[in-house]
DNA sequence: GTAAAAAATGCAAACGTTTGCAATCGTCGC
DNA sequence: GCGACGATTGCAAACGTTTGCATTTTTTAC
C-alpha cells in the first residue's frame, strides 16, 4: 500500500484511468498473453495483424512504454553507446574546449540517427586506472567511443586487444592496435609550418602543449617542414585552460623578445590568445608576425584579423566514428580513418 | 612503468582460467551464496568483514563487474540522469552553441560528482511530440534535465504536473509549474540597454532571434530600459547558425544605414558576428558604435576590442540544476533558481 | 548450563521483458 | 472424416541482480 493515498487518488483521478505499467497489464486488457503483446510491440510478423493493431491501440491509449531495463537485460543488448572523455593531462582542458564539445554534439546526432542512445562519461584516469574496463563491462553499453586519447594511449591499447566495439578519436601511430578516427595531425603541422615559412618566417614558435599525442604530432609535422626548409622551430608550452592560457602566452612572448616571425598554435583557442596578446603589444599581423591555428572553429573566421588555420572536419569525423563503430558492432574489423587536414588561408598568414 | 611482465601474465592467467561473469559464479568461488556476494559488494554491514574482504579480493582478481542492467532492473533505480536537448525552433542552433555545450560539460561534471551517469538525448520535437514523456517513461533514467526550453514550454509544463524529478535550464515566467534554473534574462537585457544608453546610444538595435523565450526576455528587459530612459529600440532578427548569421547581420546593418549607436546582441556569438562585420565596414568601436553581448563566453575577453557583455554563471547554473534535481529525486518540491546576471565591462561599451 | 539476543548467511521470490517450444485452431487435400 | 499443415497464441524459462524472511551460527546474559 502506498503511504500517500491522497496524492495517489489525485493522480489517478486526473491522469490515468487504469494504471498499465507492465506488458502483463496490457496483455490482460487485450485478453492475450504477455508474450503476444511483446511480439506485437516488436512488430513481429508472427502475430495476427488484427490483434497487433488492437494491442498498439491500447498501448497508445494508456501511454504504455516498455521498460527498457528489463528489455535490455533480457536481450543482452542495450542500444546505448558510451562516450568517454578522459581528462588525463589537463583536467580543465576539454570542459571548455569548443572543439571537443562540438565533436560531441555531432556524435550525438550521428548516434541518434542510427537509433542509439548516448551515455556520456567524463573520467579522471588518475583516480581509476581501470576507467575504460569499468565502463565497458558495466553491462550498460554496447560499444564505446573514446573522445581524445589524452595520456591514456597504453590503457586504450590494452583494451583494444580484447574488445572490438571501440573507436577512438585521436591521433594515429604506426602499428597501433586500436581503431582511431582523426585528422592527420602531422601533415597538418607540416602544412602550417610550410605556409609560415613561405610567408617569410624563419623563426617559428609552436604554442601549446606537446604532451597530448595529437599536439605532439602537429609539432612533429612542423618540425619536419622546418628541417626540410631550413627554418628554426622552438616550442612554447602553455596550459590550455583559458584562465592560465593568456598569462602563459604573455610570458613566452616576453621570453622570445620578438625573435620570431611566425607562430603555429596547437589550437585555434591558443591562437586567439596569442592574437589578443599581440594586439595588446601592438604587433602588426601579419606584417610583423604570421600566425596559423588548428581546428578551424567557427570563431576563427571572426577574429581580428581573421585567423588562418588548419581545418579538421568535425562533422565527417563524428560520422566516421559512428560508422566505424556500427561496423565493429557487426563484427567487422575496421581500419582506422585518417582524414586530411586542410589549410584555410585568411589574413594572419 | 607498470609494464611488469610477471604481473601481466599472472593477471591474464587468472582471468582466462575461470570466466566469472555473474554474481553466482563469484559466489561459487567464494563458497557462499549469491545473496551474500551481492551484499558484500554493496558494502552492506550485515556481512562479516572477513568474508567481505575475501569476496572483494576474488572480484578484483577476476575482474568481476556487476551487470548494471540487472541491478537496475531489480532496484528500480538506474543511477542515470537523462539530459535532453530539444532542438525546436532552430535545429542547427545548439549544436554549435558554445554556451549550451559548455553548460553540458559542467552538468556532466556535477552529475559525475554525485555518482550519476548521464544519458544524452538530442530531440527534434517536431518529429515526436511525446519526446519528453517517452524519455521519462523509458525506464532508463531516474530524472531528467532539459537544457533549453526551445519552443516546448507547454509540453514541459504538461509533464511537470505529474513528474517531479525534472529541472529545466531556461527562462522563468510568472506562475509556471516546472522548476527552472537560469539567469534573469529580463534583468540582463535591462542592464545591457541601460549601459548602452548611459554611454550615449539613443537608438539601439537588438540583434538575434526573439522567438526563444530566453531571448525574448532579454529583449523585453532592453525594452523596459529603453522605455524608461527614452531611447529607441528596434529588433533585427537573425538566424543563429554560424553560416547564415554573418550575412543576416550584414543585411541588417545595410538596412539600418548607420542610424543606430548601440547594439545589444542576444548572445556573444551574435555580438562577434556584428563585431566582425562592423570591422569590415571600418566602424570604430566603441566611438561610433557601442555593443554589448550576452553569456560572457571565454572568447569574449579575446575579441578585438574585448567585448562587454552580460555574464551568465554557467558553473553555478550546472551545479544548481543538479542540486535541485537531487532534491527533487528525494521528494522535495523545489523552487526555481533565478541567478542574477552581471554586467561585464570591457571595451565595446 | 540454557535462553535469548545478535550476527551472518542462505533461500527464493521478485524486477519486466523476450523467446524457444508446445499447444490450439482452422483449413485443406484427399 | 483424418492427418497434416500453417498461422497464432500461450507457457514458462531465462536474463543477473537485490532483498525480505527464515535459518543457522555465534555471542551474550544470567
Amino acid at each position: 500500500m502506498s503511504k500517500n493515498g491522497k496524492e495517489d487518488s489525485q493522480a489517478s483521478g486526473s491522469r490515468t484511468r487504469t494504471p498499465v505499467r507492465t506488458i502483463t497489464d496490457l496483455a490482460r486488457l487485450a485478453g492475450v498473453s504477455a508474450g503476444t503483446v511483446s511480439r506485437a510491440l516488436a512488430g513481429n510478423k508472427l502475430v495476427n495483424t488484427k490483434t497487433r493493431e488492437k494491442i498498439e491501440a491500447l498501448a497508445r491509449e494508456h501511454g504504455f512504454r516498455l521498460n527498457q531495463m528489463a528489455s535490455r537485460l533480457r536481450r543482452k543488448t542495450t542500444g546505448v553507446i558510451g562516450v568517454a572523455i578522459p581528462l588525463g593531462h589537463d583536467r580543465s582542458q576539454q570542459i571548455s574546449d569548443t572543439f571537443f564539445m562540438t565533436l560531441l554534439g555531432h556524435i550525438a546526432d550521428a548516434l541518434t540517427e542510427k537509433g542509439y542512445d548516448l551515455m556520456l562519461r567524463r573520467v579522471l584516469p588518475d583516480q581509476h586506472g581501470d576507467w575504460l574496463d569499468r565502463f565497458i563491462s558495466s553491462g550498460m553499453i554496447d560499444g564505446v567511443i573514446v573522445v581524445g586519447q589524452s595520456d591514456q594511449f597504453e590503457q586504450i591499447e590494452d583494451v583494444a586487444d580484447g574488445y572490438l566495439p571501440m573507436v577512438v578519436w585521436g591521433n594515429h601511430q604506426e602499428g597501433q592496435r586500436h581503431c582511431v578516427v582523426g585528422t592527420d595531425n602531422r601533415l597538418g603541422g607540416k602544412l602550417a609550418a610550410e605556409r609560415l615559412i613561405a610567408m617569410g618566417a624563419e623563426n617559428i614558435a609552436f604554442f601549446g602543449d606537446t604532451e597530448p599525442m595529437e599536439f605532439a604530432a602537429r609539432f612533429a609535422g612542423a618540425q619536419d617542414a622546418a628541417d626540410a626548409l631550413g627554418a628554426k622551430l622552438t616550442t612554447c608550452p602553455t596550459h590550455l585552460a583559458p584562465e592560465i592560457l593568456a598569462s602563459d602566452v604573455a610570458m613566452h612572448l616576453d621570453a622570445l623578445g620578438g625573435n620570431i616571425e611566425g607562430i603555429f598554435a596547437a589550437t585555434d583557442n591558443v591562437a586567439m590568445a596569442c592574437l589578443s596578446e599581440l594586439k595588446a603589444r601592438a604587433v602588426r599581423i601579419p606584417q610583423e608576425m604570421k600566425m596559423i591555428g588548428f581546428d578551424d572553429l567557427p570563431v576563427a573566421g571572426q577574429t581580428q584579423p581573421p585567423l588562418s588555420t588548419i581545418r579538421q572536419d568535425i562533422d565527417a569525423g563524428a560520422k566516421g566514428l559512428v560508422d566505424l563503430l556500427t561496423r565493429r558492432l557487426a563484427g567487422e574489423e575496421t581500419e582506422s580513418l585518417i582524414m586530411p587536414p586542410k589549410l584555410i588561408l585568411r589574413e594572419t598568414a
